[in-house]
DNA sequence: TCTGCGATAATA
DNA sequence: ATTATCGCAGAC
């Protein structure tokens, strides 16, 4: 009989929380500090964020905030720390944590987790899935993976109380990294807003 | 592995 | 008409 230990026990111990602070920047400082970061949903899910980008508002002809506030983006410009959730293509949700001040209208796209807790969970909710990493390899599969939808459009993930948070398990976001171009835009395509954990097979594109 | 294409519906 | 995507088919 060995005794092992359970990594992901020990981690949690570890689990800090990230104030509002954190996302009360520009988003582009946001989207390389949330590297390495973890999302926790329910179910006991969680992955640890490989791929951001920032979306940077009235700057950014690539934003849904571009041109200001409607009714689909009234979350970005509200309070940060929530998550933005929105539909594309008619079938995919993806989803945001608003960043800035109050009514900048700037966030972080969450493109990609590497899978850390709840698999059987994220393999049930992507029975088409046909690896544990193309679970969360994109934004619309990982929404499907935590089970995020347009009903999550707007939860605290500061407080957790809605049942998704961000924490920190002590791991730093890689040093050193350069931008690259942020996929599946047409508007802004030279800006680097683009950052990833390298070598991270859970990234979306490489 | 890669490339191209159709699905599918809210938004402006 | 466009879209901050995905999964499948077919080529190699």
């Amino acid at each position: 009989m060995t005794v092992r230990y359970l990594p992901m026990d020990a981690r949690r111990l570890h689990f800090k929380p990230l104030p509002r602070a954190f996302y009360r920047r520009d988003s582009r400082a946001v989207a390389v500090e949330l590297l390495n970061k973890i999302l926790v949903g329910p179910d006991g899910r969680s992955g640890r964020i490989v791929e951001t980008e920032a979306y940077c508002g009235s700057l950014d002809p690539a934003a849904h905030t571009y041109r200001g506030k409607t009714a689909r983006n009234a979350t970005m410009f509200g309070p940060p720390g929530h998550l933005y959730v929105y539909f594309t293509y008619g079938m995919h949700w993806c989803c945001n944590t608003v960043c800035g001040e109050e009514d900048e209208g700037i966030g972080v796209l969450l493109r990609a987790l590497a899978p850390l807790t709840g698999l059987d969970a994220m393999r049930a909710a992507r029975s088409k899935a046909r690896r544990d990493r193309d679970l969360c390899s994109g934004p619309g599969r990982l929404t499907q993976a935590m089970g995020i939808t347009g009903e999550h459009d707007g939860i605290d993930i500061v407080t957790g109380r809605d049942g998704f948070r961000v924490v920190d398990d002590g791991t730093p976001p890689p040093r050193g990294l350069a931008g690259t171009g942020r996929i599946g835009i047409r508007h802004a395509v030279d800006e680097p807003w683009r950052w990833y954990v390298p070598g991270d097979p859970n990234v979306s594109r490489h």
